[in-house]
DNA sequence: AAGTGGTCTAGACCACAGA
DNA sequence: CTGTGGTCTAGACCACTTT
């Protein structure tokens, strides 16, 4: 398949075609809710074996880049409609709590010192940053300010105060890989008094949480205060 | 290998190869840091091919029941010094927190009603209790009311009041398979304020968490309170 | 019936660790 | 040098879905 100087040095042939396959979704040559040629064509086009594309597959898999269904193909995820998979905000009821944003401002900037440290990029850089609150239940339950580097997103939805990262993320080519969350008690300063209609300085959780691609790079910032009554986060370990 | 009747009706090969090995492990035939048959051997023992074999410790090795290490052979995982693998609360510098254990009281009793809700069992099951507080940096950081279902843990440590559930769970031959943590804000009793150092209805960090077994089985059933400093409660998806 | 992913097998060869 | 897990290949057959 290769010179054996280049075995060498790379990667797992399987582990390269993962990245062939994941960098032509990017590209668009797929695009979610697509699916891809059969395991047996792609084999044969990319010149290996089929147990190769199959491990690649597999792990693709368990990125959540694709769905294999037995007897129908493998197709692209599409996240455009869903929350991502890490939405620790549940219902009483358990199920992942899709609240309604409402944005009360969306402003392109330059980030700060700070910023720019939790971005990965250096001050100056041009950002977004959108501040909005989330109803459930006719309630507020929290306000969020979210900052993303304008470098990595360059087409942008029309209302871009209500984005969903997921959505971002596809329109730009870029897969969401993870994230972190960090979380804290602090009490309520008067705007999130205000904005969750709480007196001021009653503790709140407060969550900071990076979404990363793929890669490792981090896609965007948010600072959210959190007043739960009957919504609930949890956390699974698996 | 088998019957065809039987093929229909049965899990995948590798999922019984994986679910043999999962109860010779439990069942100590091969004790943690152990190390298990080569490849080969398990494959002419079982009388099936390499690649099933391979494919059943794959499995394994995601769960982190074994480790294997080219070269030198699978090894059964020894959780019983280490902080089990979702230990959540960090320090300042992003390691996992190994506070000290001060145990303040063990009783042996039933479970009530919410007891037994949380531990899967019935009312007037026997439980264990156990209360005790952390200390990190000579500062007290967590209370915590730990309950254990009886039934499952027939060997116990001599010192109960210290033990570590990883621990625990190895001398009984069950292996953890997973955890499940809600977390909210409530205000300090005046037990929590004693052992915290803090004022009353300070808000501090609730934790409920249940650990489960690699069967699903409820292990532990834990409720904490935390009051954070230079620690922080992080939570990483990928 | 045709096409897809899923399972299982068999064997060659590579990379790493230790005696 | 020997033994281990890791990679890659090739092919048979099964189970599921759609035509």
């Amino acid at each position: 398949m290769q010179n054996i100087e280049m075995r060498l040095l790379a990667k797992p042939l399987y582990l390269q075609v993962r990245d062939v396959l994941v960098n032509r979704i990017s590209g668009g040559d797929w695009r979610p809710g697509a699916s891809l040629p059969n395991e047996t064509l792609l084999a044969q086009q990319l010149g290996i074996s089929i147990g190769t594309v199959r491990k690649a597959l597999d792990i693709m898999e368990s990125e959540r880049i694709v769905t294999r269904r037995q007897g129908r193909g493998t197709f692209v995820n599409d996240f455009s409609q869903q929350p991502l998979f890490f939405s620790n905000l549940v219902t009483r009821g358990g199920e992942p709590l899709i609240g309604q944003k409402h944005c009360k401002s969306v402003s392109h900037g330059v980030a700060s010192e700070e910023t720019a440290f939790q971005l990965d990029i250096v001050p100056n850089d041009a950002i977004i940053t959108v501040k909005r609150v989330r109803y459930h239940d006719k309630r507020c339950y929290m306000t969020e300010t979210c900052s993303l580097p304008s470098k990595k997103f360059a087409h942008l939805p029309e209302k871009l105060g209500d984005y969903r990262l997921s959505e971002l993320a596809q329109m730009n080519g870029i897969i969401v890989g993870g994230a972190e969350e960090s979380v804290s008690t602090q009490p309520a300063n008067a705007s999130d008094a205000g904005d969750l209609g709480i007196e001021p300085n009653t503790p709140v959780l407060a969550l900071e949480r990076k979404i990363f691609s793929e890669r490792g790079d981090v896609l965007e910032w948010r600072s959210g205060r959190a007043f739960l009554r009957h919504e609930r986060y949890v956390v699974r370990f698996v």
